[in-house]
DNA sequence: TCGCAATATAAAAATATTTGAATATAGCGA
DNA sequence: TCGCTATATTCAAATATTTTTATATTGCGA
């Protein structure tokens, strides 16, 4: 990209999708609700954090419009809806499995 | 990805990488010396940022492999030389484009 | 409606990141 | 070697994020 471009476009919000992509707990969160629906005592249980940590997790992904909840009785069942957000997931799946 | 496998894998570089890249300023950097190798002085004055400050977030980018530093003379040029940042940044240019 | 299970929210404490200002270093040419 | 330009480093202040602990809400079934 040259520079004149590199001046005029604004990677504000790409960024942001980054960050929040850049914290470990959350990436596993991501990519362990990709191909399925899983509820926060699931999650939690999962990866052996505290459920409020998952919680507020989950709640930041939500904000963002990085997941969307679906009440299911008493659990709530998450899922990735963000498409750029799943196309990152999956490459970092494959080269997970790659290595 | 199932449950299992979740709880084995370990994301932290993933997203310390992915953490690295959610921040503007450095998002932009990144994406202007994929192509092109740059200058400090001339990142700086394209994004119109203090020196110190695109030269800390380049020592960053150093440190954690994202980018190679080779000296000109007066000049020190800079690129992007990890496959993953490539590949997130020309998914992310693509991204932009479109929109 | 009461109690329980699942989840959410709030607030403070701990920690990490970002920025700005000042200063240092490195290389070039006179 | 001196002065200049380009870049790097340092350190403290400002901000932002993360974690923990405590508490609140929601929905189900008895």
């Amino acid at each position: 990209m040259d520079l004149k471009k590199l001046k005029d476009l604004d990677f504000a919000e790409e960024a942001e999708i980054l960050k929040i992509l850049g914290h470990p707990t959350r990436l596993k969160i991501i990519c362990g609700i990709i191909e399925q629906d899983l509820c926060v005592g699931d999650i939690g249980n999962c990866l052996d954090e505290p459920q409020p940590k998952i919680s507020q997790h989950l709640a930041l992904l939500r904000a963002k419009g990085i997941v969307k909840a679906e009440r299911d009785g008493l659990n709530i069942k998450y899922r990735v809806v963000h498409p750029l957000v799943i196309k990152i997931a999956k490459i970092l799946e494959k080269e997970k499995l790659k290595s």
